[in-house]
DNA sequence: CTCTGTGTTGAT
DNA sequence: TCAACACAGAGG
């Protein structure tokens, strides 16, 4: 677990990566002769094939290349997958099928060489949202540990998991510029989501009392959630928010003609409640810039110090290897002496700590 | 023993 | 960079 660290955006990186131990790559039962591929190749693996008669031992014995980029074929009729950066090869573990290891290769190719690299499979100028995605995991992650996903074929396992998880938590504290574009991290695996700031709000005594409602200021409930004239006064709509921990809160929105106010009502008091919010406190909203659209809550103390859990330094967020990041104030103090803490607070100084420990490691390119 | 993946070289 | 080839040595 040395060089495992590494990483960084598209420039070059340090290697480090094959020259470990040899990884235990096992998981085919029988050691049967696989039939040979469809294709009119020649014999398989190594072993000659000595025609019955004539015992021309001549060249009989080449292997299959492959019709792929990166592939090369194994005597037992497996399939090997490599890359080669810095003049040297990384390789990328061997494979039973032919195209497994062609889109080892496509992935490898990817996180080294960036987007619009060559591969066996990608089409060259279709990005689509699900290769955003994917492209945010890989960064997320470094080379050594890429290939290390691909020899233990637990690359799409990761990245599977990595999208449910995509959870993103609490922008808004840390954001000096609300109504731009943010990038935040998710808890395990980092994978990105950007949304939008739509607004915040300074809950006021009655917002946390017994009316059981938030009045959304009128300028900013007109812009983010607008009403269908139809229903406005009456039934109102019912909007869901995601909070931090990923729970997701349904508060019925409408307007109010008495006051001629704009509120979250059911509901919201049970936020109140499990937030155990004071007036003072800041919820703010965000909807995410993708095409769900999905709304999100947080909130944050008056003063930083957390009702709820426990006090909290504030936060910024930095950018580090072209990924945004949050950093933790003083040193990497992470949560060591966090006994006290838990709940969301605690998940976030989690989530400092594992990417505050990761440090770029400099290289000496040549 | 089986099989991976490195050493190495020549081609592109 | 890349793949072809041979085989040392890792692993069961």
């Amino acid at each position: 677990m040395d060089g495992s660290c590494t990483d960084e955006s598209t420039t070059s990186e340090t290697l480090s990566i094959s020259i470990s131990p040899t990884s235990a790559v096992s998981s085919f039962p029988p050691p049967t002769k696989s039939p040979e591929s469809p294709l009119g190749r020649v014999g398989s693996g190594s072993s000659v094939i000595l025609d019955s008669e004539s015992g021309v031992e001549a060249e009989s014995r080449k292997l299959p290349s492959s019709k792929y980029k990166g592939v090369v074929p194994q005597p037992n009729g497996r399939w090997g997958a490599q890359i080669y950066e810095k003049h040297q090869r990384v390789w990328l573990g061997t494979f039973n099928e032919e195209d497994e290891a062609a889109r080892a290769y496509d992935i490898a190719a990817q996180r080294f060489r960036g987007r619009d690299a060559i591969t066996n499979f990608k089409p060259q100028g279709a990005e689509t949202e699900a290769d955003d995605i994917e492209a945010a995991f890989l960064n997320s992650h470094s080379k050594a540990e890429i290939v290390d996903m691909l020899r233990k074929h637990t690359y799409d396992d990761e990245l599977e998991q990595s999208k449910r998880n995509y959870k993103i938590d609490g922008l808004g504290k840390q954001n000096r510029n609300p109504g731009a574009n943010n990038v935040a991290l998710s808890g395990s695996d980092r994978v990105l989501k950007a949304r939008e700031q739509l607004f915040e709000k300074a809950v006021t005594p009655s917002d946390v009392g017994k009316l059981n409602r938030l009045v959304i200021p009128k300028q900013h409930a007109e812009k983010h959630f607008p009403l269908q004239s139809g229903n406005n006064s009456t039934k109102g709509v019912l909007l869901n928010f995601e909070d931090i921990s990923g729970k997701v809160w349904r508060f019925r929105y409408s307007y109010w003609n008495s006051s001629q106010s704009y509120v979250l009502t059911k509901g919201w008091s049970r936020f109140v409640k499990e937030k155990n919010l004071k007036a003072g406190d800041i919820v703010s909203f965000q909807r995410s810039t993708g095409p769900d659209k999905q709304l999100y809550i947080d909130w944050k103390a008056r003063n930083g110090s957390n009702p709820v859990v426990c006090s909290v330094q504030p936060v910024q967020m930095v950018r580090l290897f072209g990924v945004n990041i949050f950093k933790a104030p003083g040193g990497s103090g992470v949560a060591e002496g966090a006994g006290g803490c838990n709940g969301k607070r605690m998940r976030e100084m989690e989530l400092l700590s594992l990417n505050c420990i990761k440090k770029q490691r400099i290289i000496g390119a040549l």
